[in-house]
DNA sequence: TAGATTGTTAATCGATTAACAATC
DNA sequence: TAGATTGTTAATCGATTAACAATC
């Protein structure tokens, strides 16, 4: 069994892609990880240590071919597989997520949108009908999706998701402010937007500190 | 002048603050690094850690008053600023983005929408007109807001950021699929869905492969 | 006072960086 | 072949955990 790899390594994997996608697109044919690391911002010796946990994909004396390490990573991701999803609570936010983002080329495929509002119930997004959240069950033991998209409100998630880990759902992307305690075999992918205008918040007032710091 | 905090503090600090508003919210008054530590799933040690960083806020014997050092990391997130920040780019995404996520409890205040689709302009968002994007130099000169959310196509982002950096914006929520290479005194927090959805298909994929290889 | 729990120092662990032999 | 650059091992750095004296 190979050794697990590590969560710091994971998190680098998709910001990889993005550019050597980015690459491919400027029709660039090879790439050296110093190159590669000058644009990117961080080590030749990091990208080389992460790319190694998964394979040799690159040749001594000529660097990493650009389309074949893309497409490695992508197998990596997995990016290739079609794990059915469903999204949960079809308020402003989750509509904005199923239309924007390219489920198709991130290994999902969007198969069914619930909400318990009547009023929504029925409308159609992406060209998928909102069914009322009562037919969940009946629907996820049909169509055996493997991930759920939790866009409720916060006060349900934590029942929602006990609810959906009971009738099969293997994975979340949470984007509740709730925090999610999933079973030992489920994974999770937390979007806390609050976080993350909280720590640029922060950012702000700590270099705001610190200028008067270096004034005094 | 303090020792810089690491990134891994801060990152935890939103975190922080959410379970003490939860704990606040369910009338617990004081609670010990050993009683959050089981909550979170982290060790005692490292909130204690953490904490410290910013100062002593607990009492031996007692633990810490809950009220009081959510209190504390609000201060030090700088929640209770008022920073003005712009939305450019008002697609679904940044709509929905606008209208849910509650600026004014993170330490922001929303003053102005921009955007180049003439259909769009003119539409009222969370009470603001969504305002001609060549109009935006001259808002920024009077308004001289700190903050700019980032959700416009990916084509365009480098360019945007340059010109917002040039007009003075110091902070960039980054929302767009592309990558920001901002300049030394601007901060920036991304948001990448598509980096969240490959994580976690990696995560699927990966244990799905951890299965088999046990059934081996 | 005795018990509890912090703040803080020291020890451990893991991740990043540097170095270099292997090799294209 | 000579030059370039990988894959990989070793060294460094930083973050996490453990331990315990201070003290409420």
């Amino acid at each position: 069994m190979k050794k697990q790899v590590s969560t710091s390594v994971i998190k680098r994997l998709p910001r990889y892609y993005r550019y050597l996608g980015e690459l491919l697109n400027c029709g660039v044919e090879r790439i050296s990880s110093k190159e590669l690391s000058e644009k990117m911002g961080i080590t030749a010796s990091q990208i080389r240590q992460d790319l190694n946990c998964f394979g040799g994909f690159g040749q001594q004396g000529y660097g990493y071919n650009v389309e074949y390490l893309y497409g490695e990573i992508a197998g990596i991701l997995g990016l290739n597989s079609r794990y059915k999803a469903i999204l949960v609570g079809a308020g402003k936010m989750g509509q904005a997520l199923v239309q924007n983002t390219t489920f198709e080329k991130r290994g999902f495929t969007l198969v069914g949108i619930f909400d318990t509002d009547p009023e929504k119930i029925g409308e159609e997004i992406k060209g998928i009908k909102i069914s009322d959240a009562k037919n969940i069950k009946e629907f996820i033991e049909k169509e055996k999706p493997t991930m759920a998209v939790i866009s409720t409100p916060r006060t349900v998630v934590s029942q929602v998701v006990r609810e959906l880990t009971d009738m099969g759902i293997k994975a979340f992307l949470n984007f509740s402010y709730a925090e999610i305690s999933p079973d030992d075999d489920v994974v999770v992918e937390n979007i806390h937007l609050s976080d993350s205008l909280m720590r640029l918040c922060y950012k702000i007032s700590a270099k705001g500190e610190k200028k008067s710091d270096n004034e005094e």
